[in-house]
DNA sequence: TTTTGAGTTGTTCGA
DNA sequence: GTCGAACAACTCAAA
């Protein structure tokens, strides 16, 4: 009778699973391992604890109770089951962090001395990071050009979900651990809620995503990241249920796409989780003392006077999710209207956001502050009011999360200042003038690029 | 080796 | 109100 150790981290999930898949296809039983890593734990905010806590629970349900959890260092967790349970093999998924990556040798290392090994037959992205190069053998520095390669390569078929899973018995487990209590209202956890939310998406509003994804009130976007943050759905079940010859499926999995070039640039340059990628922005000038951090804590409470801008942050801290035309909206506010440090914003998207993934997140603020792969130009800012009234063009999505302005009629929701009297009671005034900011942000990155 | 075409998401200004 | 150009040069990727 032989044992395999599947060792999940973020493939949350039964379907469409090559590394449960391939373990079952080794070994004539299998046991299913969670390993709660302190480090991990302790880093991760409530609101991703809570939502891991609900995948772990959904996963357990699913294996009728067979799910290992262990708490501990998975260096010394693992290969310890490993013997424990007479395993040669342990198969889990790749990652792609610094952590990640160095925690993964080290286990490996470990098990190699005790005579196992490792097995990793997937990864959580489409295309396994590092696995697509230019024809010269580089890294893809810009978008389009990987976007090309990657659609040429093209979905890999989804593996059918095993009927039975044989489970070895009598492991002891420590539990999945208690759910903190969060303060937000967090979308349900796990692969079952996954699925269903995928089906939806693709039955409903795919096919118009192109047109409707931008508008903030319309709330047309797929909300699957946190799903995807976890594993509860592979991109691969995505894709393969699109029909790229149609707008709204292109546009998507042009997403999937972002997803799949981020983790990429995070695996061939580490260093990019919290350094800027690309140093020609290395001396520019940014914002910090007492009146930044007024200005920060401003921005993370929403209340910069700027009602778009206020909607986002505060969606984000209510649902632990924020729209993405909001999040870019919110981050160059940060970036180019407050001067404020892209990594103090990026830290605190991670605190709050469910979906919270190192390499699209602080990719996607080294994008808006000009220092990433494919950045943004530096004369790209977003005028807060103007991407308002473009994407939230009744105000829907202000008065949904600005209550102070729900009473506010016609476009004046988008810049209360300028009512009779000023904003409505309890709503602040605009705490810098975006006009005067946005030449600021010029000055500044002509400085830092030496341009007259 | 050299050349060529192109590059997520914007804003403002002037015709 | 609409539209095109300017906002910079530079680097990337492929031929």
């Amino acid at each position: 009778m032989s044992t395999a150790v599947v060792w999940f981290r973020r493939d949350l999930r039964l379907s469409d699973n090559p590394t449960l898949r391939a373990a079952l296809d080794a070994a004539d039983e299998v046991v299913p391992l969670f390993v709660v890593d302190p480090r991990l734990w302790e880093s991760a905010s409530a609101n991703r604890r809570w939502f891991l806590v609900g995948c772990l629970d959904d996963l357990d349900e699913q294996l009728e109770g067979g799910l290992v959890v262990r708490r501990g260092d998975p260096v010394d967790v693992v290969p310890q089951l490993a013997r424990q349970v007479g395993a040669e093999v342990v198969f889990h998924a790749g990652d792609v962090g610094p952590y990640g990556r160095e925690r993964d040798e080290r286990v490996a290392s470990a098990l190699a001395d005790d005579g196992r090994r490792v097995e990793v037959p997937d990864t959580p992205w489409v295309v396994a990071p590092g696995d697509l190069s230019t024809t010269q053998g580089g890294t893809y520095k810009v978008f389009t050009p990987f976007f090309r390669a990657w659609k040429e390569r093209g979905a890999p078929d989804p593996r059918n979900t095993p009927r039975r899973i044989p489970v070895a018995s009598g492991v002891r487990s420590d539990g999945v651990p208690r759910a903190p209590s969060v303060d937000a209202d967090l979308p349900t956890p796990g692969e079952t809620a996954g699925r269903r939310r995928a089906n939806r998406f693709l039955r409903e509003d795919v096919d118009d995503y192109d047109e409707r994804r931008d508008d903030t009130a319309a709330d047309a976007t797929s909300r699957l990241s946190p799903y995807l943050k976890y594993g509860c759905i592979h991109p691969r079940q995505l894709l393969g249920g699109l029909d790229l010859r149609n707008r709204g499926h292109a546009t998507f999995a042009q997403e999937l796409a972002w997803r799949d070039f981020y983790a990429h640039v995070l695996h061939e340059w580490p260093d990019s989780a919290w350094s800027a990628w690309s140093d020609t922005l290395k001396g520019i000038s940014v914002s910090r003392g007492t009146q930044a951090d007024e200005h920060f804590e401003a921005w993370c409470e929403g209340r910069t006077g700027y009602p778009f801008v206020d909607a986002g942050m505060r969606q984000l801290v209510a649902e632990g999710w924020m729209h993405n035309r909001a999040r870019m909206a919110t981050a160059s506010f940060l970036v180019k209207d407050l001067h404020i440090d892209w990594t103090r914003g990026a830290r605190f998207f991670l605190r709050h956001l469910v979906d919270g993934d190192l390499s699209s997140n602080n990719h996607g603020w080294q994008w808006v502050a000009g220092t990433g792969t494919d950045a943004a130009p530096y004369f790209r800012i977003f005028n807060p009011v103007r991407q308002s009234k473009r994407f939230d063009r009744d105000g829907g999505y202000i008065r949904r999360w600005v209550p102070e302005l729900a009473d506010v009629e016609g476009s004046s929701v988008h810049e209360p200042w300028t009512l009779d009297g000023g904003p409505p009671d309890g709503y602040p005034e605009p705490i810098v003038d975006h006009a005067a900011e946005r030449d600021e942000a010029l000055r500044r990155y002509e400085a830092a690029t030496g341009r007259s």
